[in-house]
RNA sequence: GGGCGGAUAGCUCAGCUGGUUAGAGCGCCUCGUUUACACCGAGGAGGUCGCGGGUUCGAGCCCUGCUCCGCCCACCA
């Protein structure tokens, strides 16, 4: 019959318990330490992909520990509004309806927005409670809260009062679709292949001429200079002389400047200020008059060239070549290799024109990042991206903070009639300076990620001292890709430091970005993305969570593998199996009540007991040590081995073979409580990461909690480590080995697994006390053997070793491979040249570590006193009888 | 142009400050349906750790040069 364990309907149910319990809401009148996150806000423009099924786990895994080891956790969630983006995905369905934001007017495009806003922001929570997340859903922040739009006229009226804020011309990098400036950090620089022209000028004084290289010809239009580099003997005679520009015949300067690279082209450089950012840095240096030839939309602006004007950039780059060309002033084309920025949300070719803006003076603040990074207050996980940050924040420069797009915060700034301007938090009714009403506001709205920098602390409701800002602010851990650490981060950063005098949050853990299949980028344009939601129908929400979780934090980029997700599906049924089916319905007899055995006296313990004892210890430290170092990857695969390999492959199987024997009760108890302790350790630390599977194991077990989120985090027990079992783990751990052999020996001579009667063994040690009858019983039952007092005679065992102990093996009715016998040898002979070797190296002895030392003269010792077991029973042996 | 990361089994990846015979999952081969699980169990094959030098008693790991791949930054004419 089919048992297997069916996420499908486990899933919905425990999330309406977390919900009806209030797993995810954070008390704030708790008098326990606070452990906050603010989830980074998903753009509502969609639905959440790969990068968020990843960073969100990773965040929930954290925090469902974080209550188990007793925190008062807030992870608090939350929404962007995302204005250019989601203006874009808008605008394209529009595009798809035959009509155009401007045709449907501001406000009918506004109902547009809010009817969007409604139905995705409703769909990412929905997709996250899928996820098994436990945010505080009593909290949830919008980008456009009227709260949130308070602290960002403050923060915008505070930088713009103490001048950190200032609106002026310069060039920026002008998307034509969008209609808007956008900052240097939303480029996406794309390589093209273009041709070069050489363009040869007549220079004006004395009928030379000075030939520039540029691939875009169409800004020549615009030029207002000509520069090469200071000192370049080729061009000493023209410095200071003039050229002509044909198609303008405007005349320009001939200067040096220290921008211009003597070995590209031809070591002279046509200046455009207008349309090119080196380009309007020289010309500020030389005072060069700018000229704008591109409008906003990308056409030429060239009147007074009616061949020319209206035309698109990239068309009249040829039109343009062609005439130069006809007029013979285009001497030269060839291919060049160059980066041309795109815009990142709408990938159009970005047009550098040069016009008035909202800046942000970056210096004062940026300092305040960098201290906190630098002293280690807020430190990068994996710990290289502190570089990466800081090399940024030393070279940063001025954040161009207005857009020209209808969707978003408006500028809070208004100017008078009497040309007063002043930035507001409510908006007035009069200059404040001279009381003048006719205000005009500014028709710039603010770049989205001005205000998700102020994130950490604007959704607790900053300014205002509220209680949840008193109480979770800071916060502890951000988790995040690294795609956003200078859009996002840095400014968190930044804006915290400035704003509360604190930092935002103290780690900042970079997760793995999850490629396609194929290594390519994941991007809807390509249509490689995967759709989480499907993989949780597919595999599961424990499955994908812990996959993600452990491929996120190994600070490599991963390929997208589904087996590796079935696997982690395959591993929540075993936990199913041996929970439901085994410990349950056989050990239990369907009951839990059945499995709630008191603790067993210690010296009621078998070997094996305090073996499962002493792996839980390891274990339970190995995931201790991957939280701390915020390396999930560690714990899930020592979790993921021990649940499988050690509990269920070995530990249970040993188990098995004492619950029928009725005469030793004691033992039968031993076995229960173990079995039951050791399940409900390994369930409550795979909770974090496996949330569903986990407690639906866990609700099957004695005095189950409403939810294993109600649970401690487990600590090593005494029990765990002391000496006793210390001993009995070593014990085992050789008796584990000698069973593998005994049945690789069994396999070598095809005897099928489970033929227990013609596999015969006796088991000793070489200390001369001889194993327990235990040890030997328990070796039987695993291979499984069965335990004779002595083999039959004229027969010769074939003898494996493991450790301390040996075996004799005899397998009825067929004669033991003689080669069985000497490849065992020939191993252990290269084991003790090697290690003797080793040891007769004086570097060796002198220079490794004490430990490492005696371990090897141990290895030497033990391999030494095996090989000398296997000559002797080999010297009476098949070789020499058949001889 | 500068910087960062990667190259380990057929595939996807672990391998912490240098120290047993380099591991896992999937795939592959052999055997097995004994009542937890065939979404399973048992056994096994498979790697000169990208290439060349070097340091060391000892190198997958450290140094150096090189080759490919990915990413970031840069006044990218």
């Amino acid at each position: 019959m089919d048992n297997h364990f069916d996420w499908a309907s486990v899933e919905p149910r425990w999330r309406e318990r977390w919900r009806e319990l209030g797993v995810g809401h954070a008390d704030i009148t708790s008098t326990k330490p606070v452990y906050v996150i603010a989830l980074p806000p998903p753009n509502i423009t969609g639905a959440l992909h790969m990068g968020h099924a990843s960073t969100f786990s990773i965040q929930d895994t954290l925090c469902r520990q974080r209550r188990m080891r007793g925190f008062e956790v807030e992870w608090c969630p939350g929404t962007d509004h995302a204005a250019i983006a989601t203006q874009n995905v808008i605008e394209r369905q529009l595009a798809d309806e035959g009509t155009t934001k401007e045709a449907l007017g501001r406000a009918a495009f506004q109902v547009r927005v809010e009817a969007w806003y409604e139905e995705y922001g409703g769909r990412i929570y929905e997709q996250m409670r899928r996820m098994g997340y436990t945010c505080d859903w009593d909290r949830m922040r919008f980008t456009l809260d009227d709260a949130y739009v308070h602290s960002i006229r403050l923060v915008f009226k505070t930088l713009f009062d103490e001048g950190l804020v200032y609106r002026g011309p310069r060039i920026v990098n002008w998307c034509p679709r969008c209609r808007s400036a956008i900052s240097d950090e939303e480029i996406d620089w794309q390589e093209h292949t273009d041709p070069l022209y050489y363009l040869k000028y007549p220079v004006v004084e004395n009928g030379a001429h000075i030939t520039v290289a540029t691939v875009r010809p169409e800004t020549m239009l615009g030029d207002t200079g000509v520069a090469v580099a200071p000192g370049d003997a080729r061009y000493k005679s023209l410095v200071g002389k003039h050229a002509t520009l044909p198609l303008t015949w405007r005349v320009v300067p001939i200067f040096e400047d220290a921008a211009v690279r003597p070995e590209f082209g031809t070591g002279a450089l046509k200046v455009t200020p207008g349309h090119d950012a080196t380009d309007y840095e020289i010309g500020s240096r030389h005072a060069l008059p700018i000229i704008n030839v591109i409008a906003l939309d990308g056409t030429m602006d060239v009147p007074s060239l009616p061949q020319f004007h209206g035309m698109p950039a990239d068309q009249a780059r040829i039109a343009v070549a062609d005439a130069l060309r006809e007029m013979g002033v285009l001497v030269k084309e060839e291919p060049y290799l160059h980066e041309v920025g795109h815009c990142d949300r709408c990938g159009t070719v970005l047009e550098p024109i040069v016009s008035e803006q909202w800046w942000v003076r970056m210096p004062s603040l940026a300092a305040l990042g960098i201290g906190a990074v630098e002293s280690g207050e807020i430190r990068f996980h994996p710990a290289r991206y502190t570089d990466v940050y800081l090399s940024w924040m030393r070279n940063i420069k001025d954040w161009c903070i207005s857009r020209q797009i209808w969707l978003g915060h408006a500028i809070p700034v208004s100017t008078c009639g009497n040309g007063h301007r002043f930035a507001w938090i409510d908006p007035p009714a009069s200059c404040v300076e001279c009381g003048d009403t006719s205000l005009t506001n500014d028709p710039d709205v603010l770049d989205t990620w001005f205000s998700s920098g102020l994130w950490p602390f604007a959704i607790f409701g900053w300014p205002e001292q509220t209680p949840e800002f008193e109480k979770f602010y800071p916060t502890d851990a951000l988790v995040t890709g690294r795609d956003i650490i200078f859009l996002w981060v840095a400014r968190m950063i930044m804006t915290g430091l400035k704003f509360t005098g604190r930092n935002p949050f103290t780690d900042v853990l970079i997760t793995s970005t999850i490629q396609a299949v194929d290594g390519s980028r994941m991007s809807k344009s390509k249509g490689n993305v995967i759709d989480p939601l499907e993989l949780i129908d597919q595999y599961g929400a424990d499955a994908l969570r812990a996959w993600a979780g452990a491929v996120g934090t190994s600070g490599q980029d991963m390929r997208f593998d589904a087996d590796r997700i079935a696997a982690y599906q395959r591993f929540a049924n075993k936990l199913w199996q041996v929970t439901s089916g085994f410990l349950v319905a056989r050990v239990g007899n369907g009951s839990p009540a059945e499995l709630d055995v008191h603790p067993p006296r210690p010296d009621t313990l078998r070997p094996e007991d305090r073996w499962m004892l002493g792996e839980l210890a390891t274990v339970v430290r190995d995931c201790d040590a991957g939280f701390e170092a915020f390396r999930f990857h560690d714990a899930v695969e020592r979790l993921y081995d021990t649940s499988w390999h050690t509990f269920c492959d070995w530990y249970i199987e040993m188990v098995k073979l004492r619950l029928t024997d009725a005469t030793d009760p004691e033992s039968r108890r031993a076995a229960v409580w173990t079995a039951v302790t050791a399940l409900d350790v390994l369930l409550r630390l795979l909770h974090p990461f496996m949330p569903f599977i986990t407690e639906e194991c866990a609700q099957l077990l004695p005095n189950a909690a409403p939810t294993l989120q109600q649970r401690s985090w487990p600590e090593v027990d005494a029990l765990w480590t002391n000496e006793a079992t210390t001993l009995a783990h070593r014990e085992i751990a050789e008796a584990i080995e000698l069973v593998q052999r005994i049945r690789a020996a069994g396999h070598d001579h095809n005897v099928p697994r489970g033929a227990k009667d013609r596999v015969r063994i006796i088991v000793r040690s070489d200390d001369g006390t001889g194993p327990t009858k235990h040890i030997s019983r328990l070796i039987a039952g695993l291979v499984p053997a069965t335990v004779v007092d002595a083999h039959e005679r004229g027969v010769d065992p074939l003898v494996v070793v493991s450790g301390r102990l040996h075996a004799e093996v005899v397998i009825a009715d067929t004669a033991v491979d003689a080669n069985a016998a000497r490849r065992q040898i020939g191993t252990l002979e290269a084991t003790v040249t090697r290690l003797e070797t080793q040891l007769a190296n004086q570097g060796f002895v002198a220079g490794a570590p004490d430990h490492v030392v005696d371990e090897a003269r141990r290895r030497l010792a033990e391999a030494k006193a095996q090989l000398d077991l296997l000559r002797r029973n080999q010297s009476g042996g098949p070789t020499d009888a058949a001889s």
